[in-house]
DNA sequence: ACATAACCGAGACGGTACGTCCGGTCTTGAA
DNA sequence: TTCAAGACCGGACGTACCGTCTCGGTTATGT
């Protein structure tokens, strides 16, 4: 079941992309990463997997960077919303919670982490964290904070320190693994971040 | 200049360990990770530069995670002091201001970046970077953290929050490679996880 | 002008042999036995020369012992016509003088004494030996006998005796490296297998 | 049983060669030869199992081909008597059918055609054959042959064409690993080198 | 109807690195 | 002076992966 095992004879639909090469290509990243995890994961072993060209692969994701993007992306909860009932600490508590299971449950926090690890070796890769990645999935995160601030609730001007060091807290915790529940740790840091009192 | 050229006929000094050839490594070591960063780095191309047998660096340093960790360690200004003036918020400032430029101008950044990154795919680097370096570089720090609740400055309760918003931060930035000067943002970091809140 | 120096930038012809490719491992891996032998051989030293992949290498000519038998093979030479004039012990002269010969002044000979030596480490090398090697080159020489046999210059029943005996003596010239032509001995060696005792 | 185990704190008896540890040497090599053959044997294996140092041994076998030759000579029945019944043709079954059973059931058929082997890529390994092991072991051999051409049972002249013979139909047998009891073929090879029709 | 162009799986290519093993040398410290 | 021990450099081992290239075939599109 896990590993793709994609139809032996796929072929070519003529002069554009093919879509059932593309599904088996990200189903078999999706699987190599959730057995192997970053250092496992090599571009030969998906194509054998998905019976897939190498040059194929190279062409509709020259790195490894964008081949974890989209493995990231194509799940469909990847997307899910920032809640925004106006209290940032509930909003944050519910918010990080969702994160870190989402992370826990699905190929994609294997996914990001593998995409951190590739951003440090690659300029190249970096540049597609923080343009292709970063650039759109923060924006909602941004959002709360800025929703929060026009309610008067944090400071306008602490907007993007609050923003990175939640973004970091949730990196670090991936990073070294720690995703567990924690819920005293969860709302001491939506605590922290959260409230105005200065 | 950066490629260490080691004396090319270093011998053993019998049985046991030649500091010269550790030193050797040490310094190959360090300037790879200068020159190409974590992708070209190879165990491969520092015993070619220290003059030194595979085996040998292996004996000494099995894995690539103890490799980085010496590297980082070996940096004189590594321990540099964390400072303690009795204000939780200017100490942040100063102590972010000096890591970032430690980490901008020594090999010790490279280092600490190829060492996260060797640790998102191998069991063996993560629990090394969480054992044999985070469990002692982030003493002084949560010391810091506590001695300012014991002013009274942050709650007791804070303490881990604190801690791991503020390291996750530092991380943030290095693994994103933006440790350029932001006094700005340092300040408001420091505003946001150096105050009481309540 | 020993090493080959092969063109340095050959590249792949699409997914089959590259017949420049076979033929600079080939030489390279006839002139190294020229210049260095038996000990001196390594398939990473043939891959340089040849300026080939290892994996290229590992790919077609699995072991050592192919390598060899492959250059024994390629020397036009190799397949020196079996003299039959009728007279056995004239023949056998004539074939045991080219037949050192062609040993001392090709890189046939250094082959056939590395397959010998690799065939004595490894069962893979000696099933090649015997089954790649043997089962075609003896034949010519058993026809030979046979034929003196038909003839009735020997008994039948001495046939594969002779051939033992025969080949036998040539190995161990060949083993000891004493292959200068010394026509006493070969003559006598003649009169030995080659007349009728019975 | 295999494996030496030699003491494990064996130690110097002064500025003069240890005879325990000459012995727990040779037994490891034999040993080594008999679980692994030629390819897997190692000096540093044979000073792990024997308790031994490095140099210990290459002090007092400089070569692999020394240690080889040990190990063949210490076997007490390397020494094994040629017959001389005054029949060369039924001393030559004889001794033929005794020589292949000493090889196949003692370290020394290995011991051999490790010897061998090693002289096809060293030029001491192959002087050290021929001046150290041929020279002395071929003698009786050879004082068979001449005793029968002082009865008038061969030519003179054709006694070292017989000896090369018979001594390379032993190496071929050895060296392609067939000493299986052939009586029929030792019996007709006997037949040919050990009567004087011509 | 047919040529063209882009895509497809396949897999060989030159390279490089992996982690391990061995070869032969050297030094130590004890006997 | 010899011994066991073991570190040293160098380099070969056989395998995995990298990213590129060529093949031979398929199919949609544009003429």
């Amino acid at each position: 079941m896990a590993a793709a095992k994609a139809a032996p004879h796929r072929t070519s639909i003529g002069a554009r992309r093919n879509p059932q090469t593309e599904a088996a290509v990200l189903q078999a990243a999706r699987n190599l990463l959730i057995e192997k995890g970053y250092a496992g994961f090599s571009i030969d072993e998906v194509a054998r997997r998905a019976g897939a060209g190498k040059p194929t692969i190279y062409r509709w994701w020259p790195t490894k960077a964008d081949l974890f993007i989209a493995v990231y992306t194509a799940d469909k909860d990847a997307a899910f919303v920032v809640p925004d009932t106006g209290n940032l600490r509930r909003d944050l508590v519910a918010y990080t919670s969702a994160l870190w299971s989402f992370w826990r449950n699905s190929p994609s926090g294997r996914a990001f982490r593998a995409l951190i690890a590739e951003a440090q070796g690659s300029e190249a890769a970096l540049a597609a964290l923080k343009e292709k990645f970063l650039a759109t999935r923060l924006a909602p995160l941004r959002r709360l904070f800025e929703q929060a601030a026009a309610r008067g609730d944090i400071p306008a001007a602490g907007i993007a320190a609050r923003l990175a060091l939640y973004v970091g807290f949730n990196w670090y915790r991936l990073l070294t693994g720690e995703l567990d529940e924690d819920a005293g740790l969860i709302a001491a840091v939506a605590a922290v971040i959260g409230t105005d009192k200065g």
